[in-house]
RNA sequence: GGAGGGGUGCCUGAGUGGUUAAAAGGGACGGACUGUAAAUCCGUUGGCUAAGCCUACGUUGGUUCGAAUCCAACCCCCUCCA
């Protein structure tokens, strides 16, 4: 019933990264006979990445368990060009000192998913400004210029679509799927590597690649892409109340990242567990199976696993036993974010649309007066009636803190110090 | 370098002297309904301890009782020409 005779490619089918591979059958040999190295690019345009990257990083993931080699490469020099596949306009130039940085803030997610080292399978991390900063014009122009057609070049979409729509494209973004390309043959000579993945935006890009190195270096290169994911009801993924969903603990905090996934759309839970978990695809498929509210199981399973790989099983488990609290039982859970407020302070009182917005639960005072006025914000879990209310000592309950609420998912303790 | 077009709130985008903190849609947030889901309906969506005041329509000046709207200079973007 499998459709391809090596673990890797039927892993990759099955739970759901497959999109397009430019030859499919020869990759499939490949990798049943041998161990393959396989990289994915990731731009350094953030100090952070969310969960739009974590397609690619469950995909690199997946290469190394199913026994091959893994390779991060960090876009530091590609990054200085920018890539114009799905913008409109041309994105700002980032400094050298922010792309570095940016990088810094990278790595720490890739660690927590890849097994990097010395061994056969364990992961590598390159940087191709290694290679791009030092090129030289014409020499590559003659190496690997003349392997380009602009005719060519002007037939994908990462192009076409900006000619077609009369958007500007300046003659440095059009230069980055050449780039590109160049990284692909330059990690096949340095790391054997023979196969590019990404997502199904970066098609173009990859087939570019694979076409160079048959043609500059007689290298056979492989491109595999993935679907770009969107919810069920058709929008991006990574949004929430306060922000992008970052991957990095600095940015979102274990709770928030575990609530995300709880949220999932009901219609969206079988597709997020097969991409975003490891679980067997047995299990997977009696979760998915369950109906109406059961399916809440399958969220916390989903949340519970995504969260563990990502931040670790004591954030996992600190996380879901907050929610459950919080929600199951109206109790009080540890993770939800807190505040130290001075019991001086808080002696006199201190008007409840201040201190909501000093929990960070608002952005102003002006949207916490709105969001008492529109009946959606608590105390101790009672609405709060009166705009003009203020919170004190006597609010504090029998655990010590005060709890404020914006809407029923947002929660924060403020304690009396 | 020349000619023309344009820069409005998170985004798209109306507005061409006062009734404009700025239409409409999207997004986002809140409420109702639920299952911490979706869909739907309703509300909110610049700041300020707030019936008042302040800051805002690329920047800086100017005209005017009054400007996002008129004028000037500058900056940036687009299209066509050289």
């Amino acid at each position: 019933m499998n459709a391809f005779r090596s673990d890797f490619l039927n892993a990759v089918a099955e739970r759901g990264f497959l999109h397009q591979c430019t030859d499919p059958g020869a990759l499939d040999a490949l990798a049943k006979d041998g161990r393959i190295a396989g990289y994915i690019g990731f731009d350094a345009t953030a100090d952070s990445l969310h969960v739009g990257s974590l397609v690619p990083i469950m995909l690199l993931r997946l290469l190394q368990r199913m026994g091959h080699r893994p390779i991060v490469l960090m876009g530091g020099g590609t990054t200085k060009v920018g890539d114009p596949s799905g913008k409109d306009g041309q994105r700002q130039l980032l400094s050298d000192e922010q792309i570095a940085k940016n990088l810094n803030g990278i790595k720490g997610v890739f660690e927590k998913f890849l097994q990097f080292g010395d061994g056969p399978t364990d992961a590598v991390m390159v940087n191709n400004a290694e290679w791009l900063d030092r090129l030289e014009y014409i020499a590559f122009l003659r190496d690997y210029g003349r392997h380009f057609s602009v005719n060519r070049m002007l037939s994908f979409d990462s192009v076409k679509l900006r000619l077609e729509r009369e958007q500007p494209l300046t003659f440095l973004e059009f230069n980055y799927m050449i780039l590109q390309a160049y990284d692909f043959v330059e990690l096949g000579r340095r790391y054997g590597c023979r196969l590019q993945m990404g997502g199904s935006d970066q098609w173009g890009n990859i087939v570019n690649g694979v076409e160079l190195g048959r043609r500059s270096a007689d290298l056979e290169l492989f491109g595999l892409t993935s679907p770009l994911l969107t919810t069920a009801s058709g929008a991006k993924m990574g949004k929430t109340a306060s922000g992008a969903v970052w991957l990095n603990e600095e940015r979102l905090s274990a709770y928030d990242y575990w609530q995300y996934w709880r949220n999932t759309e009901d219609a969206d839970v079988g597709r997020f567990l097969r991409l975003f978990t490891e679980l067997p695809m047995a299990e997977i498929a009696r979760l998915e199976a369950l109906q109406g509210s059961e399916i809440n199981e399958a969220k916390i399973v989903l949340a519970n696993e995504a969260t563990r790989l990502c931040r670790g099983a004591d954030a996992a488990a600190a996380a879901a036993e907050t929610a459950h609290k919080t929600f199951a039982e109206g109790a009080i859970g540890d993770a939800l974010p807190r505040i130290d407020i001075a019991a001086a302070e808080l002696r006199p009182g201190i008007p409840a649309f201040a201190l909501m917005t000093r929990a960070g639960l608002t952005q102003s005072n002006g949207e916490a007066r709105r969001l008492i006025k529109g009946g959606g914000a608590r105390i101790n879990d009672a609405r709060v009636e009166d705009e003009a209310a203020t919170v004190s000592l006597s609010d504090v309950n029998d655990e010590g803190v005060i709890k404020l609420s914006a809407g029923r998912k947002r929660h924060a303790l403020v304690r009396p110090v």
